[in-house]
DNA sequence: GTATGTGACTTGCATTAAGCAAGTGACTAA
DNA sequence: TTAGTCACTTGCTTAATGCAAGTCACATAC
């Protein structure tokens, strides 16, 4: 996702020591923040389940974010079997931090992009780590 | 950046009638809200300007994303002069309305990524249209 | 036991977007 | 005359997205 950055005046990795920038190189892209969506508003915590969203998002698109998402701790990975391996995911607290976001972006899509609707309001998602 | 969309039960071009969605498909890259945080935050608006952020968007880039945001309506473009042709953007209301969006962003960005720092704080935009 | 199904993925390949460097046109200043 | 600036555009390479299909380890139905 990130690249080498040869920006000299900022830390390995940053584009630059802006919030927004490095926020942007988490969940800036389109599908991201509809998997934390999923967990945090939907509760969902299973593979399939996440593929059940009416977005559809591709398999393999899923499957390196829900990767990424362990990766930046942002998700929690829990084996309920050992064979065949099947998991659940958790958001972690910095995972769930991301509401302020999503409820920002549903607030703003509410209000200009005619016709969408939330499909339920928050629940209290389990966090785990 | 959509397409055709086969989804039979949501409106042309929507993925889902998901409001959150709705606002990754305008907003869900690296680089659209960089350019409306520089318009909101730093009260650039010129071209040259807006190279001229720490992250250093490709120019190629930087025109696409300014002609989009025209397109979506949360920019507008004010030519001051005629030859040569030279610009000035600024954000409507609609996109100044992106600002919760980033405030939560930068809220989150300063609590889990060690060492950023908000440029300025907001300033009062010009908006127009 | 064979056949079908399910959940959670992986793989291959085509399409689209991102990223880099260089070029262009119309000036302006030295 | 030459160099420089501003606002882009073009060409090309690399990376990400998107689609379809395949895999593996079971569970259930017959």
């Amino acid at each position: 996702m990130k690249k080498a950055n040869e920006n000299p005046d900022c830390p390995e990795g940053y584009r630059s020591m802006c919030p927004i920038a490095n926020v942007l190189d988490i969940v800036g892209d389109k599908w991201t923040l509809l998997v934390v969506r999923d967990l945090l508003m939907l509760s969902k915590r299973r593979y399939g389940e996440f593929q059940n969203s009416p977005e559809a998002i591709p398999t393999n698109i899923l499957a390196d974010r829900l990767k990424r998402l362990e990766a930046t701790g942002l998700v929690k990975k829990e084996f309920y079997q050992d064979n065949p391996p099947r998991a659940e995911y958790f958001l972690t607290r910095k995972g769930a931090d991301l509401g302020p976001i999503l409820k920002a972006m549903g607030h703003w899509g509410k209000q200009y992009i005619p016709g969408v609707v939330l499909p339920k309001t928050f629940l209290s998602p389990e966090i785990r780590e």
